[in-house]
DNA sequence: CTGAGTGAATTCGTTAGACATAGAATAACC
DNA sequence: GGTTATTCTATGTCTAACGAATTCACTCAG
């Protein structure tokens, strides 16, 4: 544990929000071991060169995600796995780009296997009118830049933004979450989510329909056909 | 927005959750609207009675769960609902208590309905040797306090340790944080989950026999059922 | 009168240093 | 040798000041 942090660089945001990236790297890398005791705040700051209140800051939101544990006399251990919250979206930016993407990318996945279906099933219960106009208004820009009539707007953004309605659709809070860890995945996995030019505007259609017509067997159904869609299966690009 | 926070007291803990706490049940049962602007930090000092050190550890936490957002010259603003992390433990440990606790308690078993069952079928395929033999250990105690060989154990407390070794268990990273939101769902709700003496033993038994079995089909169905039966509805104790 | 540009005021962001507190390791004591 | 008291260390909290960023208002040109 000599020098494993870098010095921070005038790169962007709030200072602690650097530190914070930083370290939470280092935790879900797994170069700071779960169990170990990271250096005391001033070491710290001397190494990130901050101050003791903006190390603190960063320590506090990592402790916020459970990644960390203070106590006074003790230092600021790493905590066991089994208390990341992975599924904050915050967290999941700082899981980007590290060694283990392509299994994380499965993971998610097998989450989106369990949730989708069952969150468009509710949502064709329970999405108010506002909600279902919402959706129409997204499915026909879908479909606009599946057809081509659409240049300027990326899949991605639009395919992002109809399973996040679906989700805020639901009239569950606890569905609300999904739609922001949704998006820093999409965002994450940019390059696995709709290459090939693969659009599946016909999987989504079925989703849009049986919403709207408050079907939520049928919405199951269709979600969870799309998720099962060769589109989604891992590109395994690692070959190329 | 005149008083809206009561004094701090000497009630527990560290000195910025409680002052966190407080704003975030403000936010959480909508006496602090979405799109608000809380009043300046000077001001929130005052009327806590702590330091700004404190009181801006406070609102970072709440920033961190999605609750507030804080811009120089434009102050902090309650976060629109649709950015509140409700997949996270200490988040929900604020809302215990709050007005829509029923309400809470029937989205989070439609929740379960769709995590659940995924997390048996995966548990079933992916549970390594050590965490089978958890499981195992943590059933014998199930049965031992619904049979009444052990008196000392509450049920409620062993069939959150089984559900959450279960989470633990498949293997899949974004199903860890449901054992802790399980947990401090069960604590908040201790008087719903297993009230009239209901101990679904044998329901728990056909999901750890299949899980044992590696039995992915029959733990999903399994666990679906535990989750319809009876016991889980809701026992409407306003009535009483 | 309208518009852009400039400045000032306000609020959060950051730093520095000091004291308080809690818990563990050690030392003293019985 | 076991128990208690002390000390030491790292986090917790407080105070005070300066810096930075952005909105708002004001000025000035067109």
């Amino acid at each position: 544990m000599s020098n494993e942090f870098t010095q921070i660089e005038g790169s962007s945001r709030s200072l602690h929000l650097q530190v914070a990236r930083e370290i939470a790297r280092g935790i879900l890398s797994g170069a700071l071991p779960q169990g170990s005791i990271i250096p005391g705040e001033l070491d710290l700051c001397e190494q990130f060169g901050v101050s003791r209140t903006a190390l603190r800051e960063a320590i506090k939101l990592l402790n916020s995600k459970g990644l960390l544990e203070s106590r006074p006399k003790i230092g600021t251990r790493v905590r066991d796995r089994e208390y990341w919250n992975f599924l904050d979206s915050q967290l999941l930016d700082w899981m980007m780009g590290l060694n283990n993407t392509e299994l994380a990318y499965q993971d998610f996945l097998a989450l989106r296997r369990a949730i989708e279906p069952e969150a468009a099933a509710l949502a064709a219960r329970n999405a108010s009118a506002e909600q279902r106009m919402g959706l129409s208004a997204v499915f026909q820009q879908m479909a606009d830049v599946a057809s081509g009539a659409d240049l300027e707007t990326s899949w991605t953004d639009v395919d992002m933004e109809f399973h996040r309605l679906v989700f805020l659709s639901t009239g569950n809070s606890f569905y609300i979450p999904f739609a922001n860890v949704l998006r820093t995945m999409f965002i994450g996995f940019i390059d696995h989510s709709s290459k090939d030019g693969g659009t599946c505007i016909e999987e989504h259609k079925a989703i849009y329909d049986a919403i709207m017509a408050g079907n939520a067997d049928k919405a199951r159904d269709a979600n969870l056909a799309l998720l099962n869609n060769s589109n989604h299966r891992l590109p395994s690009h690692n070959a190329a």
